[in-house]
DNA sequence: TATTGTTATACTCTATAACTATA
DNA sequence: TATAGTTATAGAGTATAACAATA
C-alpha cells in the first residue's frame, strides 16, 4: 500500500452548539436532513475504515468490480454518478495501489475490462468485513427494524415513479 | 447579482443502466443509500433553484442568518459543519453579492455579527418561496405521510442516543 | 491562555472541451 | 456518426498551519 492519500482528521463529528441557534428552517428540510445524515454517517465511516485509507466512493468501486468482474469503466462510473472523465483518475489510483487492473478484452477493443488483482481480492475481503461492522453500527442507531425501514424509504425516494 | 459562480449542468439525473450491473452490495448499504438519495435530491434542487445561482449550503447560511439576525460566523459554521477557516470565503461571496453584511457589535469585538442586507431580505424571501416548492416536490416522491416519517427517521439517525 | 476571524496553502471533487481509437 | 477511454484545465469543497486582535 504505497501511496498515501489525504484523509480528513476532524471530520464532522461535533454536535452543534445546541439551543443557541434557531435551526427550524433547516430541520424541516428533507434536502438538508439528507445532507446532515450523510455527514453523520461519514464520521462513522472514517472511524471504522481509517486504517485502509479508502474513501467511500473508492470502496463502492472496489465492491462493484468484485461483484461484476470484467465490468467496463463506463458502467461503473454511470452507476456511481462519477463522470467518465473523472473516473480515469479514480481507477488510476486504485491501479497504482495494486488493487485493480484494466484488461483489453477480445470483444469491444475500446473498452477496459476491470478486475481485482489477487492483492485486491484479499484487500477487499477485509474491507467488506470492516464495512459490514460499520453498517451494523449505522443500523444500530435506529434499531434493525427501523433501520431497514429507513433503507427502504431511501430506496423509494431515490427511484421515483 | 454581479458575480457568476459555476453551477453543474449535468447534475446526476441519469438513471443507471439498469440490470447490467449487480449492485446488491451497495443497495444494502445505508451509507451508500444516503449518498444516492442526496444526489437525487440535489438534481431537483438545481432544477428549482437554478435561476438564483445559490448553492445548497449558501441557502442554508442565508436562512440561518434570517432566522438568527446578528449571529456570529462561528455559530453558523459550526452548525453547518463548515470549518471557520473555509467559512470566510463563503461569507465573502455572499457579501460581494450584496446579500449579507458583517457588523462589529459592541459586545465581543472579535466577533462579526451577521445580517441580511435589505436586498438580501428581499432575495431570501423569494428564495424561500422557491425552496418550499422544491421541498414539496421531494415530499411528493413518497407522499406526505411517508415523507414526514422519513424526515423524522433522518433526524433520529443524525442525533443518536 | 483561549477564542474569533483571517490568510496562505494543498489536496480532493466535479465540471467542460477536445482528443484517440475503435465501433 | 457515436461510444470508451483519455488529457488538460478550472472552479468548488475540505483540510492544516500560523497569525492578529480580543477575551
Amino acid at each position: 500500500m504505497a501511496i498515501k492519500q489525504k484523509m480528513p482528521e476532524t471530520s464532522a463529528r461535533k454536535q452543534s452548539a445546541a439551543g443557541l441557534l434557531n435551526t427550524s428552517p433547516l430541520d424541516a428540510s428533507l434536502g438538508y436532513s439528507l445532507r446532515r445524515a450523510e455527514l453523520s454517517a461519514y464520521a462513522d465511516y472514517w472511524a471504522a475504515m481509517e486504517a485502509y485509507d479508502i474513501r467511500p466512493y473508492q470502496y463502492a468501486v472496489l465492491v462493484l468490480i468484485r461483484a461484476n468482474p470484467g465490468v467496463s469503466q463506463s458502467l461503473i462510473s454511470e452507476e456511481l454518478r462519477i463522470q467518465k472523465t473523472n473516473f480515469v483518475a479514480v481507477i488510476d489510483r486504485l491501479e497504482e495501489r495494486g488493487l485493480t487492473e484494466r484488461r483489453r478484452t477480445t470483444g469491444d477493443r475500446r473498452a477496459s475490462a476491470l478486475f481485482l488483482t489477487r492483492t485486491g481480492e484479499t484487500f477487499v475481503k477485509k474491507l467488506e468485513a470492516t464495512h459490514a461492522r460499520y453498517e451494523k453500527k449505522l443500523m444500530s442507531r435506529l434499531g434493525m427494524k427501523r433501520g431497514k425501514l429507513l433503507l427502504q424509504m431511501l430506496h423509494d425516494f431515490s427511484t421515483p415513479e
